[in-house]
DNA sequence: AACTTAGACGTACAGCGTAAGTCTAACGTA
DNA sequence: TACGTTAGACTTACGCTGTACGTCTAAGTT
């Protein structure tokens, strides 16, 4: 296929080539080997094995995310961030389940925390706060991009989804269900969720906590 | 191993109790036809596929909880639910990855999302409102645990992991992560997020919501 | 007594990650 | 120029996966 001498880097590249077009589990070593034009063994070559790839991959996905400006205000920074993340999460869909699922500390990762955790303080937020904010934030990010990864369906496709599966929600049975679907092919709403929407709560919300420092922060 | 009759309920049954001690990936056709004491291609005669019997599972896990109290004020029926989602998830790790990457559309997890938006749709939100507030409190249930559940600490290994990873923190690098491990290390903080923190910032932001209904509702 | 059928079983296939060993061509040094 | 080393692609093999397909047995029904 290519006379190219075969690198972890041309490995890696052409790896993140495959599985933004087909996906992680469609991700084999042998057929990454085919793409490259070699057998499967010669990656060991290069890279220890599967997983270590898949670390990698992460890495340069969290590499692509806008770290929060220092010349912003707090919360547009963190805004701009978190939007970038949702973007970046977007564009590589297979990305949010292994970032989600493994122990990721790539140097792309460590600094993306490292300057988050930077922002939050420089705003006055003391280091635990900043490491629950942090945490919230992501929470966030991650679980409203899965939910939106999970919904299988296109929003120009959503009236004709809701017509589909309305027959299998009673209106007695799950009226609330119900209704919403009706809504929706009705063209009332449009059934989409803002990823904007809950960030906004949510940094909102961390306002008040701005250079407050509570004992037992589970339980207020 | 049993001269019982292998039925449906059995198999996923034992399927059930494998997954909670040996997780999802280690879940085989092979494996859980040894364990009930039959062959591999005997459980087809009950369950159509694997897919299926993870369907099923994940199913019975949302059947575990609790659906929001009718007579709870909105806010502590929320509270309640998400609280016992998230001890329902932690009681079943292997659990939140398939919620959040497939179809699921089981009648328990039917039921939950109806009782949810009927909750939220008798404290005064718009249909809308009561889809979108639905799925940033679930957005931060999924995110959280699974955030969680990656962090493959007890929370009494918490310190000695700290003084193990510090020095791949350098501080000149990392500042704010390395003195965040720091304070771990010193005992000044014992580096576990709580689960209630970030739903409380989304509750309490919440509250202003009820009975608004804004055109534009992502970017407000 | 003959027929039907439920359900367990055996075999087979195409795929997976990777351990282990082999072969070839390029390179450094004498 | 000749020899020794080595990088790196190669082949083979092992144990695992989900499941399509066909068979065989025992119980139930007519």
């Amino acid at each position: 296929m290519s006379a190219l001498p075969l690198t972890r880097e041309r490995i890696l590249d052409t790896a993140l080539e495959w599985v933004d077009a087909e996906g992680l589990e469609a991700l084999s070593m042998r057929k990454l080997a085919q793409v490259l034009g070699v057998k499967a063994m010669s990656l060991y070559n290069h890279v220890a094995n599967k997983d270590e790839i898949i670390d990698a991959l992460v890495d340069r996905v969290i590499g692509e995310i806008a770290l929060p400006d220092p010349a912003l205000e707090w919360k547009a920074a963190m805004r701009q961030r978190a939007i970038s993340a949702h973007e970046v999460l977007l564009r590589h869909p297979w990305a949010t389940m292994p970032i989600v699922s493994r122990m990721n500390v790539g140097p792309a990762m460590l600094r993306y925390v490292d300057a988050t955790l930077g922002c939050l303080l420089g705003a006055g937020f003391s280091a635990e706060m900043a490491d629950h904010a942090w945490n919230a934030i992501d929470s966030h990010i991650y679980g409203f991009t899965l939910l939106e990864l999970n919904f299988p369906i296109a929003a120009t496709e959503y009236v004709s989804m809701a017509k589909q599966f309305i027959h299998r929600i009673p209106p007695e049975q799950y009226p609330h269900m119900h209704h919403l679907t009706q809504r929706i092919i009705q063209g009332d709403y449009d059934g989409l969720h803002h990823f904007e929407f809950g960030l906004e709560l949510i940094l909102n919300s961390l306002e008040k906590w701005r250079g407050v420092d509570l004992p037992s922060v589970g339980r207020n």
